[in-house]
DNA sequence: AGCACGCCGACT
DNA sequence: GTCGGCGTGCTC
């Protein structure tokens, strides 16, 4: 009974027990039967799952380790190319490495609604060879349309609105054959990107470093490449040639980008260099489109695709390279569903799929700085700029020495060359990474200090929105006239600046200038955003106030000056990464100033000059701050000399929490077997979010010893009852 | 994740 | 007496 066919590897026969994971989260591969026909390892399917049904992948053979009369059958196998072995294999090797369910893998890579349904089609509407038998003006507007953008083809409603017609009129041309109805599925394969297009003229050492990196593609093998340059000095163009070469060896690239705000600017350079926009994966895009991009990037139809973290999760067909732009992000190690750090997949997925990495930075994290210092990574540089404009100078205004009166941010040597670039019709760039208009309400009557019901943290005033905002669990309220706490009226102050605060200063210090305003929450919208960063590019502002999302990539041609209003934020505190976030922060602000002709100024106001990152920032010293940093984490043993995870208990009940807390500092022997040490049970750096307490441990290791496996007997130790949540990070960003 | 089962307070 | 709270457990 078993045909030709069924004897192809992989290949399971109708009725044979086979392992599906699906996307519950189980934790574990359930047993089916093959339907009928059989199914691939691989196959996307729909299973029965108690009383409903769910997709799944077939993983491999069944266990047998369930009663043969309990199996139920394979529902039916989904209209989609099966999983490739490789991106099993990634799933795989993911899960055990941030320490998730498979099944929380799983789910990340079929995040598009409606993947597995059989293409819908639509009609469309295109000329057809046929004269209508009578001419009227309104079919003479369809007919025109159609002759005017001949190759295309339309919509029912598309054509008709271009016409200025109804739907009849279009309808009416059928019969004669003038116009032709044809059916398409829905989801199309984006335009071809054409990679012997002319690229930008490159400098020498773009063309050095591009040359290194599609020598690696060419070869077809894994590789990751570090590309360290400044603001300005072409990575963009350096990394788009290997891209270009990816499609011309006919594989798929995929670039990543830290933020959707980035996107829109990388999608008119696509276009540019290779005739037709890439792909696109991100939270804003339709669901319509998600499926598209998904079914397309698994069937080839797209060969590139740009977009956030979540992207390295598409069925690719064959992926080549993928870029990490701006890799030392933060934001690029989130929850998502699971905790990963999509720099760190980055290079794991293209190593299972023999693929070239790019990581693109100006200020490289020390983790991938000391890769490619261990020869991991190749390492290649930008020196130049593109054009003619250097680093800025860089110098720093010691607060210690301006009498700045309270309540007061922008120092007088600051303010005076804003004046300068003002009547120079330049523009200014302050920077504060803080949201609102005040990180803290006090009272003077009390001295309580305005914090969420729900969380640990203070509320942020902000004064755009009328209320006080909690940044850690989003919730909001009016600003009260009456302290929460004495009930004492009219006594409540704004302490320390926000961005709204720092703006109103700069209104009140220049009050004929235009000052604009950049912070994520004061815009609707990312397109709201990105017209309003155009605009000021444009010259529609003279002084502009920003938080970290200026010192993402934008460009503003006429800025001259950039003042970082507390250089010092993140140098204090004991977060191990503090200095290295303060160095790439400055730095790539910094990097604002002076882009186009001028030479820019940037200053930095701090209470301590004389401190390690400040000196390598003004002495442009980059090597030296690294050098410095690693060498005290090498001493310390932490990352990237030595191994973290944290491990976030949460619940409702605080008691309980505790106890677990401590039952699991105490029983810590599978740790101390690879000698790894617990520090806590303490509050997490958040102590409460939305009314859960959380309590941190840390569990600190030396390198290259296996710290999951051990965590994993660790855990396993614990009866953890479903009230308490447990979250492992591995290599968490921040510990203090 | 859902959805059922199951054991204790305020309603017809 | 029952409706319903959500704690616990199961799904091949």
């Amino acid at each position: 009974m078993i045909e030709h066919s069924q004897n192809l590897p992989g290949h399971f026969p109708q009725g044979a027990t086979v392992g599906v994971l699906t996307t519950q989260p189980l934790d574990r591969i359930l047993d089916y039967r093959a339907p009928e026909g059989g199914c691939l390892q691989g196959a996307f399917v729909e299973v029965p799952l108690g009383p409903r049904k769910v997709a799944g992948v077939v993983w491999g053979p069944g266990q047998g380790d369930w009663d043969p009369a309990k199996l139920r059958a394979v529902g039916r196998v989904l209209d989609v190319a099966p999983m490739r072995d490789e991106m099993r294999e990634f799933l795989t090797r993911a899960a055990q490495y941030t320490m998730t369910p498979l099944s929380a893998m799983l789910r990340l890579a079929t995040r598009a609604p409606g993947f597995g349904e059989t293409p819908s089609m639509r009609k469309i509407y295109r000329p057809g060879p046929g004269t209508p038998d009578r001419m009227t003006p309104a079919r003479q507007k369809v007919l025109a349309v159609l002759e005017e953008f001949g190759g295309l083809s339309f919509t029912l409603s598309e054509l008709a609105e271009m016409a200025g017609v109804g739907p009849s009129v279009v309808k009416g041309l059928l019969p004669s054959g003038a116009v032709l109805e044809q059916d398409t599925p829905r989801d199309l394969p984006y335009p071809r990107l054409d990679p012997a297009l002319p690229g930008k003229p490159l400098t020498e050492d773009q063309a050095a470093a591009s040359a290194a990196i599609v020598a690696g593609i060419a070869q077809g093998r894994y590789g990751t490449t570090l590309l360290k340059g400044v603001t300005g000095s072409g990575k963009t163009e350096v990394y788009l040639e290997a891209v270009a070469e990816c499609l011309r060896q006919g594989r798929q690239a995929l670039v990543l980008l830290p933020e959707i705000a980035l996107t829109a600017e990388f999608l008119t350079r696509v276009q540019a260099r290779f005739g037709a926009p890439p792909a696109e994966w991100h939270s804003g895009v339709t669901s319509t489109e998600r499926r598209r991009c998904w079914k397309m990037v698994a069937e080839g139809g797209a060969q590139l695709v740009v977009g956030a973290r979540s992207a390295l999760f598409l069925p690719y067909r064959d992926l080549g390279l993928v870029v990490v732009d701006e890799e030392h992000d933060t934001s690029y190690k989130q929850e998502d569903g699971v905790l990963y750090n999509a720099r760190d997949m980055a290079v794991l997925r293209a190593s299972l799929n023999d693929a070239q990495v790019v990581l693109a930075s100006a200020t490289p994290s020390l983790e991938s700085w000391a890769n490619a210092q261990a020869g991991k990574y190749r390492r290649l540089e930008l020196k130049a700029r593109f054009g003619t404009a250097e680093l800025p100078d860089m110098r720093a205004i010691d607060m210690r020495d301006q009498s700045l009166p309270a309540q007061r941010w922008i120092s007088d040597t600051l303010q005076s060359e804003m004046s300068a670039r003002i009547e120079a019709g330049e523009q200014s760039l302050l920077f504060i990474n803080r949201r609102g208009y005040a990180p803290v309400t006090i009272c003077r009557a009390c001295g309580h200090q305005v914090g969420c019901d729900n969380c640990d943290a203070r509320m942020v005033e902000h004064r755009f929105l009328k209320r006080l905002v909690c940044h850690q669990c989003g919730d909001t309220r009016p600003v009260p006239e009456v302290c929460p706490a004495c009930e004492v009226e009219g006594r409540l102050a704004a302490v320390g600046p926000g961005v709204e605060r720092l703006a109103e200063e700069a209104a009140a210090l220049f009050p004929d200038a235009r000052v604009a305003t950049l912070s994520s929450d004061l815009y609707g919208s990312a397109r709201a955003l990105k017209a309003r960063i155009e605009a000021i590019a444009a010259g529609d502002a003279d002084i502009v106030i920003g938080t970290q999302m200026v010192a993402k990539g934008h460009n503003f041609p006429l800025l001259t000056l950039v003042g970082v209003i507390d250089a010092d934020l993140g140098l204090q505190g004991s977060d191990l990464r503090a200095a290295e976030r303060t160095f790439q922060l400055v730095r790539q602000v910094a990097g604002r100033a002076g882009r186009a002709q001028k030479r820019g100024v940037a200053y930095l106001q701090t209470y301590q000059p004389e401190h390690a990152v400040i000196r390598a920032i003004l002495a442009g010293d980059d090597e030296g701050f690294w050098a410095a940093e690693a060498e005290q984490r090498r001493a310390a043993g932490v990352p990237p000399y030595g191994r973290m995870a944290g491990i976030v208990l949460s619940a409702t009940d605080a008691r309980a929490l505790n106890d677990l807390g401590l039952q699991m500092a105490r029983n810590s022997e599978p740790l101390r077997q690879i000698g790894a040490q617990v520090f806590g049970p303490a509050p997490a750096p958040i102590a409460r979010i939305k009314a859960r307490h959380r309590m941190r441990l840390l569990v600190k290791a030396d390198k290259g010893v296996p710290l999951q496996p051990a965590l994993e007997r660790w855990l396993a130790q614990f009866r953890i009852p479903a009230t308490i949540r447990v979250q492992v990070d591995i290599d968490p960003q921040s510990f203090y």
